[in-house]
DNA sequence: TCAATCACG
DNA sequence: ACGTACGTGATTGAG
């Protein structure tokens, strides 16, 4: 292909279609003084996206006008397109906003009085085919395969903002058995519910098609109508007139009073910088950084646009032993830092980068020289300022430093709890989306280059921590939050990380053979019973099985997207109907164990038999820890053969576990926030919570609450925190729809409060877009406005639990760095382990297993003042299964 | 990469 | 008519 040759490509966008899109698909997007640019977004996605896909030559949108009356149309057919609903106001406050935006793409908009966006397209379409141009025509209107012939070309949006794909006729015919250019007769048969246009009345998709496959043509099936079957043509000349009124309504016309003119649809004359001006403006940061890529012009010319270049002083080499005695620590209280560790988590330190201001940066290179001592002193007179300076902590502790400085801010905790629903979390993405950066990520460097940029690095985060601390001086409780939990807490997992937990591997291993044989043992059954051999671990190969082969009823099994569930609860549905349903809950069971911790858990030891987990600070919406690789907050306790997961848990040689765990902690605090003073009464009388509540829900007596009435209790009181509905509660319960009903009903009358302060937040979340804690944590709840049912009732739930979860979250922090300062202090040898929401795990010498339980008990009930008494229960042993 | 499943609080 | 309890992480199979 030469160029000489090759069309002149010509894009039409249908900018409405393009621009519904991104409205819908972001409803809430604004910028932050609260212009909507929801659809501006979609707008601007699909344009570069159009630019860098189908790089076109010349480029025109069509639109419909908004008080387009479409006469001809209606003139035809007065129903045509009714019953459709009006945009709402904030759709209409982002046109003029595209009008810039099209401005500074130098791209017309044709619109026209009585013509509709297709007839603009048709138009145009025709006169640049006569021109000798290639026509794309970007749409999800499907209408438009009418026009599709070798010159003009239809590109369908595909699911999400920047999709476009050909919409070929040869996979328009594979898919449909019909040729694009039935396409009007289709749809003048089928009809189009959206537009209102009539078709056939009894003739769908399925008829339509068949009609059109064997008949060709409109015309071609009423010529035949004498060959088709009596019921369908009585149908088809009772919708004669229909169709051949739809075939009208559905063309597209092409003779619209719209001139092309190639100097004005020129696309050259778009202008980069106008465009990232207007994106900066707009809020869509990252559209604008790849503004240079798509629009091929150097990155330099949109810099001053697109974000500040970084602001980096002199980078200070240290990497030599004499380097390093010149070496002082400046002045500052506070320092910057940075480091990276490689290895197995972080055993191998290789980065560490200082400074006391972002001008002069200080980067030593670990693999070259020792800097214990520096770090060392580091420990005792400076608080950091850094990014994930849990890592930084752990590298400190590598070096065998076992004093750890304060941590004054972090910035990948403090964008968390400024917005803890943005996406960024890495150095570089925090430092694009923040300060327009837009250089090469830092986490692909090597560590030389990683050196070499240290002053970049540096300036990324001093200008982090300015900007967050703007943020943070703007929402006084988070700062406070801060302060008071969040830094703090930050040395105390590292340490936690750091000195990891023992795993009898030894043990493990005889359970590993036990679970093997417990494993074909059952695999065989299975396959007995099925009479053939297939991977019990596949839903879909089980479900086949299951529902095809053995014909088990699915008429009360959930149906997902791939098939029928084989879901534990939905097999429980089945017991009883064959044995082969215990066989494979039990298998599951055993083969989860095996996978999940018997065979990969001791892959994961140090050298001294100790697991280091990561916990993490920044992952859930709650402010809850979580931890990972591996997760020790799910090792199994609910059954016998899980529990010897734990047993194989231990303590050190000399060493005890204790373990302390918060008695219904959310319900205690759920009490607190709702005060409701009737609750909070009887968890300080200490009396049975469940059995209480069962007791005044059924007006009985405590002695005469049966099991089941308690247990119905306390899953209420538990359901209660996460929104539970009554179907919910009738399927957790065990009762029918009736009666959770009235328990429920009952219980609300006990517990006015508590619904009041359900109630209450769900009104808060309205009003502010977000939720809180006791302690002022916030969690944005955007999807609490949402015009879906679905969506909205969940993010209500999710509003009612977040302050619960998170407060119990925030106070077992509280609690930690509370018990860690005494251990500190009293107890160098006892170290926390871990922490599973409301319980800790301490690693102790035996002699001081007594005074240790006490310690914990005494400091985690009296962790913060509270109407209610937080109950906390201890026990001691030698792994962690016996406690 | 996603969906399904199941481990925990 | 819909879907049905919050918050996580790891593994597996399949596209």
């Amino acid at each position: 292909m030469s160029d000489d040759v090759a069309p002149k490509k010509f894009v039409i966008i249908d900018g409405k279609s393009v621009f519904y899109r991104g409205y819908y698909a972001m409803p809430n997007l604004g910028t932050k003084d609260g212009r909507p640019t929801g659809g501006v977004f979609g707008f601007a996605t699909m344009a570069l996206e159009v630019i860098k896909r189908l790089k076109p030559d010349y480029v025109a949108v069509a639109w419909d006008k908004p008080k387009t009356n479409i006469r001809k149309r209606l003139a035809m057919y007065p129903e045509y397109k009714a019953g459709r609903k009006p945009p709402p106001p904030d759709f209409y406050e982002q046109i003029p906003i595209l009008h810039e935006l099209l401005d500074a793409f130098g791209w017309p908009l044709y619109e026209l009085d009585d013509y509709e966006a297709d007839d603009i397209m048709g138009a145009l379409a025709v006169q640049a085919r006569a021109a000798g141009l290639d026509t794309l025509l970007v749409t999800s209107d499907m209408d438009m395969l009418q026009l599709v012939n070798g010159n003009v070309h239809v590109y369908a949006l595909k699911t999400g903002l920047s999709n476009i794909e050909l919409y070929s006729p040869k996979t328009f015919e594979a898919k449909h058995g019909i040729r694009v250019d039935q396409y009007l007769d289709f749809k003048a048969l089928k009809g189009d519910s959206s537009d209102n246009i009539p078709g056939v009345p009894g003739i769908g998709e399925k008829g339509a098609l068949e009609l059109l496959k064997t008949y060709e043509t409109l015309d071609g099936i009423y010529d035949n109508l004498a060959l088709i079957k009596d019921t369908l043509s009585k149908k088809l000349i009772a919708g004669k007139d229909m169709a051949y009124l739809s075939k009208e309504l559905a063309r597209i016309w092409i003779d619209a009073p719209v001139k092309l003119d190639l100097q004005a649809v020129d696309g050259s004359k778009a202008d980069p910088i106008k465009i990232a001006q207007l994106l900066q403006d707009l809020e869509f940061r990252s559209l604008a950084r790849h503004l240079p890529e798509v629009m091929n012009v150097p990155a330099s010319s949109l810099a001053v646009t697109i974000g500040a270049p970084l602001v980096t002083g002199q980078n200070v080499m240290i990497n030599s032993k004499e380097q390093l005695a010149k070496f002082q620590l400046p002045e500052a209280e506070e320092l910057y830092i940075y480091t990276r560790a490689a290895g197995k988590h972080g055993r191998d330190p290789k980065v560490l980068m200082l400074t006391a201001d972002g001008k002069t940066t200080y980067s030593f290179d670990l693999a070259k020289i020792d800097v214990t001592s520096l770090v060392e002193s580091l420990a005792q007179t400076k608080k950091l300022i850094g990014y994930d300076v849990k890592n930084s902590l752990k590298l400190i502790l590598e070096l065998g430093v076992n004093n750890l400085p304060s941590v004054s801010h972090d910035v990948l905790v403090g964008a968390f709890l400024i917005n803890s629903l943005r996406r960024e979390q890495s150095l570089t993405d925090l430092a694009r989306a923040d300060l327009g950066y837009d250089g090469s990520d830092f986490e692909d460097l090597d560590d030389e280059e990683l050196l070499s940029r240290a002053p970049d690095v540096m300036a990324v985060i001093v200008g982090l921590y300015h900007q967050q601390m703007t943020e943070l001086e703007k929402i006084p409780d988070v700062l406070a939050l801060a302060d008071k939990v969040e830094w703090p807490v930050i040395p105390v997992l590292a340490q936690m990380e750091h000195v990891g937990i023992e795993l009898d591997t030894n043990y493990l291993a005889k359970f590993a053979d036990e679970i093997n044989d417990l494993i074909s043992d059952y695999e065989q059954q299975i396959y007995g019973y099925a009479d053939t051999e297939f991977n019990i671990s596949s839903p879909a190969q089980l479900a086949e099985i299951l529902f095809d082969k053995l014909k088990l009823p699915t008429k009360f099994i959930k149906k997902g997207k791939t098939g029928y569930s084989t879901a534990a609860s939905e097999l429980d549905k089945l017991r009883g109907d064959h044995p082969i349903i215990d066989l494979i809950t039990q298998y599951r069971e055993v083969a989860k164990l095996k996978n999940t911790y018997v065979d990969t858990l001791p892959l994961m030891v140090d050298d001294h038999s100790r697991l280091h987990t990561t916990f993490n600070l920044t992952i859930a919406q709650t402010g809850r820890l979580s931890s990972t690789d591996p997760n020790l907050q799910n090792i199994p306790t609910r059954t016998d053969l899980g529990r010897r997961i734990r047993t194989s848990f231990v303590a050190g040689p000399g060493k005890k576990l204790v373990s302390a765990d918060y008695s219904q902690f959310e319900l205690r605090l759920a009490a607190v926030l709702a005060n409701d003073t009737e609750l909070i009464d009887m968890f300080n009388r200490g009396a049975d919570i469940h059995t209480a509540t069962a007791a005044q829900v059924y007006g009985r007596e405590l002695e005469d609450v049966t099991k089941q009435m308690r247990g119905a209790a306390k899953v209420i009181n538990f359901g209660i925190l996460y929104g539970m509905s009554p179907h919910g509660l009738s399927v957790a319960a065990n009762m029918t729809n009736d009666q959770a009903l009235d328990f429920i009903n009952k219980y609300k009358a006990l517990r006015k409060p508590l619904f009041d302060y359900i109630d209450q937040v769900k009104v808060q979340a309205r009003e502010d877009g977000y939720v809180e804690t006791l302690l002022g944590r916030r969690r944005p709840m955007p999807d609490i406005l949402s015009s879906n049912f679905v969506i909205r009732q969940s993010a209500e739930r999710a509003a009612i639990n977040m302050p619960i979860q998170g407060t119990e979250a925030d106070l077992m922090k509280l609690a930690m760095i509370k018990v860690q300062n005494i251990l500190l202090d009293e107890y160098p040898k006892s170290h926390m382990l871990l922490q599973i929401h409301d319980s800790i795990l301490v690693e102790c010498p035996a002699k001081d297993a007594d005074r240790i339980s006490e310690l914990l008990k005494n400091s985690m009930e009296n962790v913060y003042k509270l109407p209610v008494h937080l109950a906390v229960d201890v026990s001691t042993g030698d792994n962690w299964g016996e406690l």
